[in-house]
DNA sequence: CTGAAAGCGCTTACAG
DNA sequence: CTGAAAGCGCTTACAG
């Protein structure tokens, strides 16, 4: 052992030239086929480690057609400019590569901003990827229909949508869109605005929580005050800039993201409108700088990480065949400084 | 056209079939073999868009040895518990996927926290992969000279080093630091501290440059001031407010990341230590998130997505056979509010 | 300019 | 329990 590194053995008649048996044995010996004897495993699976002899994966994917790889792909609107920047991506992509990991399976990453999803039938997670996880569903939900109708199948992180044809995972997002709210009016706000884009399904279920939490209270909520900021922090900043100049006042806000409370209260901050004093805001995600950004981002936690070994879990079952079913994830708010004055929860005016 | 889609035909040979020629002119044709006459390579090529036929890569893989694959591996230390949720590594990846696909390549993530590197030479990486990249070094600079040895060409991420073998790209990180010191000495600071792990290359080269703006000022760095703080939030938050309760005061602090930064700032406002009134702060990476902090992070910037760029460009040379050199980026030191009073930068105690 | 043939490294019926 | 043989879909010398 130690420096001396056996001369490696590059092909599996090598392997089997060197146990003293066929191409074919030492092919099920490596595979634990049952039809070998114990004794002939033991020995080729032995020499193999010793000449670290390890299969030519390219070959093998070949001839099973089947390569190990799951793509990733995410689906930026270009028209929200969502970036992937935002860490709930990277979050989600951490979860993914781990339980993909532990499953013996890689992970192909496709990013192109995808404006239209039928053209990734050409592209190589369709050809290359046993399955396919898709984040988010962008604007193009009748297009994911349609591609169910290819060979390789997949699953969709994303929002409640009519007419589905796919395997949705997703949060509780009407239920985190009602909780953030609820809390805001608990707090004694009345005038409560939602920023974000509601043609994403995700984001419309979480302004219909929103709106449900309202109605409840006898409130109606107000057109101007639902607001389509995009995802990115520069036009973020734009935007919640111009309504806080135009509109009616406001003083609370429930966010689509994170990403999108960090911006609004940046702004707020730069134009001397206090959080949460004059204003009480809410994100959405619990990203991992939520909890550290000043004010402390009070949120909407998505357990991110186990929804990615859920959409791992939901593809690979379609790879092998099985039976899949939708699954929804907890969400749970999570009360930081962001919504609250320091002194306790009250409400005057 | 329309709802209309031809049988789309599945191997070369159908191709062939169809276009009357044999399976290696197909072949030829749909390569842009210079061999093949300009009308056949026509025909055959409208032949293969209108039926969408689109080579198997599996086979091409295989029989070239060839995959179009590029490995991303990203080096945590487990010891210092950097997480994948950095947004540095997203962003970077973010650049590294767009110049992949711009270059016909996909990105296959390997994300498996790598203690012992060696270990990889079994692995999907060097196995599929026609090239791999590294982010960053951890602590086994060792372990990465020595698979130089192996036939997969890959670059690395990182900082410098002694005895290095392999190809190199990183940012200014000696004078990052040195910037960032040196623009907190001119706003009046004196005890000025270091958050971040020297182990890692790219951090020891960040600390001497900051060594270097003290000397130049006549000042010694304390040695109970140049603190390793893990990336990891929790345990940075720890281990900042072990710091301000046991040492010696301190008025400002250069830090090895913005997370460290956000988190240190965050720690800070707990303790009802004022940023940057009490202490000035400087991150590191110019993340996205970094401009909407509250207060709004100075910080080192990396042109991060470029530096993807280069890394792509950089392995794809080495998998074309080309000459490849190290890269050093710029960094330069972008100005916000963590570091200076509001009133303006004076230099007052 | 085109085609017939060999072969990349595996796995799996099929026969023994 | 093991082996000989076929074949997965491509590409590329080689011959014409």
């Amino acid at each position: 052992m130690a420096k001396e590194r056996k001369k490696t053995v590059a092909s599996l008649q090598e392997l089997a030239d060197l146990a003293g048996v066929s191409r074919a044995t030492a092919s099920r010996a490596l595979n634990d086929n049952p039809m070998i004897s114990e004794k002939t495993r033991a020995r080729v699976q032995a020499l193999a480690a010793e000449h670290s002899f390890s299969i030519n994966r390219q070959a093998r994917a070949f001839r099973l057609r089947r390569s190990n790889l799951i793509a990733v792909v995410f689906m930026l609107d270009v028209k929200s400019d969502q970036h992937m920047s935002d860490p709930f991506f990277l979050e989600m992509l951490g979860g993914i590569a781990d339980a993909l990991a532990e499953r013996d399976y890689d992970l192909l990453l496709t990013h192109a901003p995808v404006t239209d999803v039928l053209g990734l039938r050409n592209g190589r997670a369709f050809q290359q990827a046993d399955g396919i996880i898709f984040i988010g569903q962008g604007e193009q939900h009748d297009a994911l229909n349609e591609l169910t109708e290819e060979d390789t199948p997949f699953v969709v992180w994303g929002g409640p949508v009519g007419e589905k044809r796919y395997i949705l995972v997703g949060g509780d997002n009407h239920g985190g869109g009602h909780a953030a709210t609820r809390h805001l009016l608990d707090a004694g706000r009345r005038r409560i605005a939602f920023f974000g884009n509601t043609r994403n399904p995700e984001i419309a279920a979480r302004h219909a929580g929103y709106a449900a939490a309202l109605a409840e209270r006898g409130l109606e909520p107000d057109p101007e005050l639902t607001v389509d900021v995009p995802f990115d922090m520069p036009h973020a900043r734009d935007v919640t800039s111009r309504l806080l100049e135009t509109a009616r006042q406001f003083d609370g806000v429930v966010c689509a993201s994170d990403v999108i409370a960090l911006a609004a209260i940046s702004t707020f901050a730069a134009l001397g409108v206090r959080v949460p004093d004059d204003i009480a805001v809410v994100g959405y995600d619990d990203v991992a700088l939520a909890s550290y950004s000043s004010p402390a981002l009070t949120t909407v936690r998505q357990n991110i990480r186990w929804a990615g070994r859920v959409l791992v879990e939901s593809v690979l079952g379609l790879v092998n065949g099985d039976d899949v079913t939708d699954t929804q994830l907890q969400s749970e708010l999570v009360v930081r400084d962001s919504s609250m004055r320091r002194t306790g929860g009250s409400a005057p005016e």
